[in-house]
DNA sequence: AAACGTTATTTGATCGTTCAACTTAGTGAT
DNA sequence: ATCACTAAGTTGAACGATCAAATAACGTTT
């Protein structure tokens, strides 16, 4: 049994190969009756068109590119896994594929960007992790190569919404300065903040909240804001430093930092009733040891990321276009904070 | 400035189309002095070959697929991560690139088996997670398309060493024997293996293992083996089950059963000076709460993977040919058991 | 110097689509 | 009846590589 192709359909069908590839493409050039004829053939032959020969024709290959970070934090690293879930996902229903390749830096992503256009025709790109000076959305828009970012551009300089390729973020600054809320509401006076050093992008964002849930408080921020690397041990250390510094809660720009920071805070205050350290991005990790933490709706994010990448490739401007700047905003998953010494995630 | 084909390059160093390709694909078959010119002429033009055109004539798009499983449970999920990255670098070192599809069901997969290999030209598969009677590598088998699977073909009647596809796997059975024999050694006399239910392939080759080191050590297993669903909850209800039949141990088929385990044990007994619960995977939620775990070493297995994949696809039987059938060997990796209630996992 | 074998290089055909230009038929206005 | 226009369908060329077969170049043998 030979393989289908648009001319072996055609002469079976006694109608010409471009009859079908317009049934296929452009369905409304072709009479109803003849249309259904060829899809009734199409269907009963299985026929798909080779996507090569369409990709050197048309110079697209309906393929997206996304880098693997490598892993540095188990921890923080499954938010990538969802990520690219949902991502996988919303590409599927948009006609597209994903092509996955890793990249240790952001120059050698740059760099991979050349051969990845050229050898594997991809259509356009996902980022993720976008900061200051970011070169890779640079050397994008430079070479007009279509692409949408999970992580607004930052800037001291430029409003995010001018910014001229689409992007979806999540208020990171909303999140943290409601998690200040919280612990302000239940009373607390003193809260530290424990984040990334300053030039983050993301992590200036967080702290942001956090400071701002505080001026409107009126309390006070001096001594409280730490900036430490990311890492569980380091959460840990910062911790005896805030408390030291009289804080009795804690708000953290990343889960890894905050289950460093909770083992700190149960060996030096009784488990409270409500939260006293809170995470950022919902890790598995947090739900297991019932560590409170700042969820990003990252399906949400993929689907529209998605979205915007589609519609931008489709040259479609007409038809309901997508937001090209785009920021959710997470919600806050509270727990019970000492799970080890009872049963309090078990719900 | 116009892109560069064979054509145009040929004619501006005025040799032939062919050439070029050949030096490219056969240089052995180019006279080395025109080699070098055409050579530095490649990186000077920056040219790089056309995937789909070569894709079309070759009918090779160096392209495999690997399935997205829909995320389950976020604890196990992250061994997929490092397991997806992994398979990442490996495939781009042999000159391949992954596209991810997502299925949620073995024959949604099949399914898209044939979309992927008409439309998408992948020219193999990696496939996760086998178990007993899996439609998926019959229909892969039956097709003749090439794949290789992390996962050995479970069957009660042959023997996986001698099956016809080539497969990457970890000796589950090892690792729970080598986590028992350690808490035998420890003193313990009564240790519970909690694991899925009958069926699972894997899971029973776990539970096999637990049961060979009891035997070994004439303990008994009567009433001590639980068989439960996956889950944190499930785990902790489990492990009151083996607490109520005498065990003062338990090793467990998962990261997850095990946390509910650990939950369990603390609240009945205090914290030992070395473990007494044991999981799979070592997952950051392991490393997290000090909990002892078997580890896989998961991105050897990719690594392989890829390249038993690779050579079969380039057919090339002479030059070293990797083991078609590879069963690793876990570790164990050994942690203070409640870091919660001290500084366990700083370190 | 003719005949030969090997190596180096070129040429024509082909993979399976889509684009652009073209033909044919049908409709309605002038 | 002529013309203009739209709709439906056809055909040749092109996308950029590789394969297979043909040719050119060159040193060896007779």
């Amino acid at each position: 049994m030979a393989k289908t192709t648009l001319v072996s359909l055609a002469e079976s069908l006694g109608v010409s190969r471009q009859t079908i590839s317009n049934v296929i493409n452009a369905p409304h050039r072709v009479k109803p009756e003849t249309r259904e004829r060829v899809e009734h053939a199409i269907a009963e032959s299985g026929y798909r068109p080779s996507a090569a020969a369409r990709q050197l024709r048309t110079r697209r290959s309906m393929n997206l590119g996304i880098r693997m970070m490598p892993v540095v934090d188990g921890i923080n690293g499954s938010i990538l896994d969802r990520f690219l879930h949902a991502l996988t996902e919303a590409a599927q229903e948009e006609g597209y594929r994903l092509t996955l390749f890793s990249a240790a830096t952001d120059d050698d992503e740059v760099r991979q960007y050349e051969d990845l256009l050229n050898v594997a025709d991809l259509d356009g790109f996902v980022l993720t992790g976008t900061h200051h000076g970011d070169q890779r959305t640079a050397w994008l828009l430079e070479n007009e190569v279509p692409f949408a970012s999970f992580g607004r551009p930052w800037s001291d300089t430029e409003d995010p919404f001018t910014s001229l390729h689409p992007w979806v973020d999540v208020d990171g600054g909303a999140g943290t300065e409601q998690a200040t809320r919280l612990l302000i509401d239940q009373g607390h006076t003193a809260i530290g903040f424990i984040g990334w050093p300053a030039g983050s992008g993301a992590g200036d964002d967080r702290r942001d909240g956090w400071r701002r849930a505080l001026q409107a408080a009126g309390l006070p921020a001096d001594q409280l804001d730490l900036r430490v690397f990311d890492g569980v041990p380091a959460g840990a250390r910062a911790a005896e430093q805030v408390i030291a510094a009289g804080a009795t809660a804690v708000v953290c720009a990343s889960d890894s930092l905050a289950l460093g920071a909770l083992s700190t805070f149960r060996s030096r205050y009784p488990a409270p009733a409500s939260p006293d350290v809170i995470g950022f991005d919902d890790t598995p990790v947090a739900a297991a040891v019932g560590l409170s933490s700042i969820a990003q709706p990252i399906e949400d994010a993929a689907r529209h990321i998605i979205r915007v990448l589609a519609h931008t490739l489709s040259g479609d401007e007409a038809s309901g276009r997508p937001d090209k700047h785009l920021l959710l905003t997470p919600t806050l998953a509270q727990r019970f904070p000492h799970p080890l010494a009872g049963d309090g995630w078990l719900a």
